[in-house]
DNA sequence: TAGATTGTTAATCGATTAACAATC
DNA sequence: TAGATTGTTAATCGATTAACAATC
């Protein structure tokens, strides 16, 4: 086992191994060569040993990767046994469509409670979800210290309602507003679901002639 | 100008630069060197020339980047200006956000209705746009031949829903079902938006010790 | 003009792929 | 045992950065 900084790349393919390994598994396959996994996810067998041989070693000479060991070895490298808990900031459309739809649980993240502003949502709930004021935000956090914060919220209220979350020690930010956040602090991160940029990707794509 | 095949890692930092340049834009910025978008962006300003170099001259020697013309420059490459435009198949709470919050316009696409299952939902239009019986799709797509579907359906029937409009001739998928889509039609593409992967990302960072 | 900044070529760095000894 | 397949080292490929002549 090398141990060496992991590259990004690295890391932005493990969800997609996951995902492909929680499929077999789910399928009941038991075990899976690098060469198999790796042309149904039509990349190199030699791309996936080396990743893998970033976090250990997880395979047998001559078997090749027992998919339930692979498949919690690399949950348990993403961190979905952690239990992190979170919070969603900003219930409209989007926060309800990811409280009705997303399943949190899945990747280990349990949905504390949500927050908003509008009076009308302020204590009902949605998929077993409180949704609380704005204004117990501190208290909340301070209360019961949650890992995560999603936000979904207005553009032009993301950065400060980040920097607010920040102070109050949230960690790391699920953000899905067309805002690029920022902080001095290194121990938060930011991961952002720019649908814009993916949107135009595509346009690309297409207007190529 | 080089003329070679662009690399993903160039097409996908373009919508990046170009939310910035429009950034500055409506800002009222008139010029900008790459050094000084390069510390904004947190790139080195050898990337940015480089990159930009793969489609062309856009700057002044002495002077920099004049920022509407660069900005309108990579819209046209993104294509921006093509007059794209897209039809949303699905209609539960995501296909809602998106029709409500997200400018399909400001990025170039017109959104031309939408389809769904739900008697309730068909009939009826949000922010104008008509949601139509999914029983019209065939009809609908040899009159006005849209180029882009949005896929906002349940997982089990992306794959045959994707099937179905690619037989149709949609050229271009923004998917935000969790499955990985395929044809073998080399010009038709899928845009993945994995909401899955990204919330895995962040799990994998806050959990390093 | 002199200073600033481009576009491009060359150098460096890192990531991917190939090869293979080790071994199940 | 023989065949299969790993983990790792070495080779290759591509992307990023640095350097600089050209020139506004």
């Amino acid at each position: 086992m090398k141990k060496q900084k992991v590259s990004d790349a690295v890391i932005h393919r493990l969800p997609r191994y996951y995902r492909y390994l929680d499929d077999l598994y789910n399928k009941g396959v038991v075990r899976i060569s690098s060469n198999s996994l790796g042309s149904k996810m039509d990349i190199t067998a030699s791309q996936i040993r080396q990743d893998l041989s970033c976090f250990g070693e997880f395979g047998q000479q001559g078997y090749g990767y027992n998919v339930a060991e692979l498949r919690s070895e690399i949950g348990h490298i993403l961190g979905i046994d952690k239990g992190h808990r979170l919070i969603i900031i900003g219930v409209g459309h989007l926060g309800h469509a990811l409280l009705q739809n997303f399943d949190f649980e899945k990747v280990g993240f349990h949905v504390d409670t949500a927050f908003d502003v509008s009076p009308d949502l302020i204590g009902t709930s949605i998929h077993a979800v409180t949704i609380r004021s704005m204004d117990e935000l501190e208290q909340y956090i301070v209360d019961y210290r949650p890992d995560v914060a999603v936000l979904t919220v207005p553009q032009h209220v993301a950065q400060p309602m980040a920097s607010r979350l920040i102070d109050l020690g949230i960690k790391g930010f699920w953000n899905f507003t067309n805002v690029e956040l920022s902080t001095d602090k290194p121990d938060v991160f930011f991961e952002d679901v720019h649908f814009v940029d993916t949107l135009l990707t595509l346009s690309y794509r297409i207007s190529r002639p």
